[in-house]
DNA sequence: CAGAGGCGAAAGTAGCATTTTCAGAAGCGG
DNA sequence: CCGCTTCTGAAAATGCTACTTTCGCCTCTG
């Protein structure tokens, strides 16, 4: 049904399957769209109205079916806010793949996928069409979902983290990186990325007007890093 | 009354003065008292109960105090937080600068200042005595803080990006690192120190277990970057 | 055609922030 | 000490949400 590269597929136990299996074999298809028409409703609340909170009420509503049916499919809004999300890093890893299959050495491929996650992560729906990482609302369940529920957060930046994987180890056999570098570096690098979109109001700095030379200069410290260039 | 350092004292109109000073000059050091028991008693409820969330009335009850009192100095629960975050930015940044005292090389400066914030921002008020961002909820806070009210976040960040300025300052200038970084790397490093936690939920690895060992390789990486160190 | 189960509409709970009310306490000029 | 104002605690009230429950219709299926 959703095009994934064998090496990141979520397996047949996503969320999204989940909610959708609560129901049996024969009325199976409505419940699927009925599922559909949440996650469509929720992912379009994020992206527009500025991405500010939004009541399942509304999302509801935008959907077309009741309450009472939501609650038939998914266990809350955190269910909901879980699926959306899944889908979403799921989108952006298949765009990554898409975008990847163009270049071939080790260094490049690394490189391109820091400059385009960055991208996918920063631009809220608008630039890239699939479904990034939606606006602020999607931020915020992410940091949630990292703070109280770190499992599900693995769970869900699996396809991301194991591209970023796969590139790190060909880069390091190809001699382009330090060979090094244990499992965890896949997680600060992405980490890195992700949240970049706030290094301004830490740094109290205006916010990014560049997004490329933004992710430009994130993958040149991420890769010399500070050290000066010449010893 | 707080021993702040010159360049990094936060001015009379921290949150805190401003709640304080709601009230006139006379019964002005009862005011004082209570806005420091309420403070206080949202501290505690942080580092206790595992820092789940925690209700107003909870932090009323804590404080020996009356609801209609504490909205009588705080407009609301966001003004506590952010005045407890602002309390507790600044009294890491007293911290590091006290421990910044045994340190002369520029080099070495920025060395510690990385591990030892590291530290603080992991070690959720357990180890080093004083106040440093207090567990999940205090995260969870911080991060509400970035998305939705990033001059607030800037603000409350200054003391510790302040510091870190300098430190990459002295630190190009005596060829300690590159001189070619601009102000946002400030951010950048801020951002991985503070965020560092979240690593393990986003690389799917298992949960931090020696904290020195984890900040040496943030540093580490943050140093020398991901490139092979012998080209 | 009859019964069962799915489903929409809408009322009902419960938790929490925030506001308001009310009455008693505390300062204070006489 | 009296009367007045001003503060302040206790607690009820409001409003918004997530979540639950009820009820009756409507659609399948035997």
């Amino acid at each position: 049904m959703r095009p994934v590269s064998e090496d990141v597929a979520i397996g047949p136990s996503s969320r999204r399957e989940q909610a959708v299996s609560r129901t049996v074999d024969p009325a199976r298809e409505r419940a699927e769209l009925k599922v559909q028409a949440f996650l469509d409703a929720a992912r379009e609340l994020m992206s527009t109205s500025d991405g500010k909170d939004f009541t399942l009420q509304m999302v509801v509503e935008h959907s077309g079916h009741s309450l009472r049916s939501f609650y038939q499919h998914f266990a809350g809004k955190h269910e909901l806010l879980l699926a959306v999300f899944e889908e979403s890093v799921q989108a952006a890893a298949d765009q990554l793949i898409t975008e990847l299959e163009d270049v071939d050495d080790p260094f490049g491929r690394l490189r391109v996928f820091v400059v385009r996650y960055h991208r996918l992560c920063l631009s809220g729906t608008a630039r890239y069409a699939e479904k990034p990482l939606q606006s602020r609302a999607m931020a915020q369940f992410a940091h949630q979902l990292l703070i109280y529920n770190p499992s599900e957060a693995s769970r869900a930046f699996r396809p991301v983290i194991s591209i970023l994987h796969g590139l790190l180890d060909d880069a390091a056999r190809a001699g382009a990186i330090r060979g090094d570098l244990d499992d965890e570096v896949a997680g600060v690098i992405l980490q890195a990325i992700m949240f970049n979109a706030f290094v301004p109001a830490v740094a109290g700095t205006p916010p990014i007007e560049d997004t490329e030379r933004a992710a430009t200069r994130l993958w040149e410290l991420l890769f010399h890093g500070l050290a000066s260039s010449a010893p």
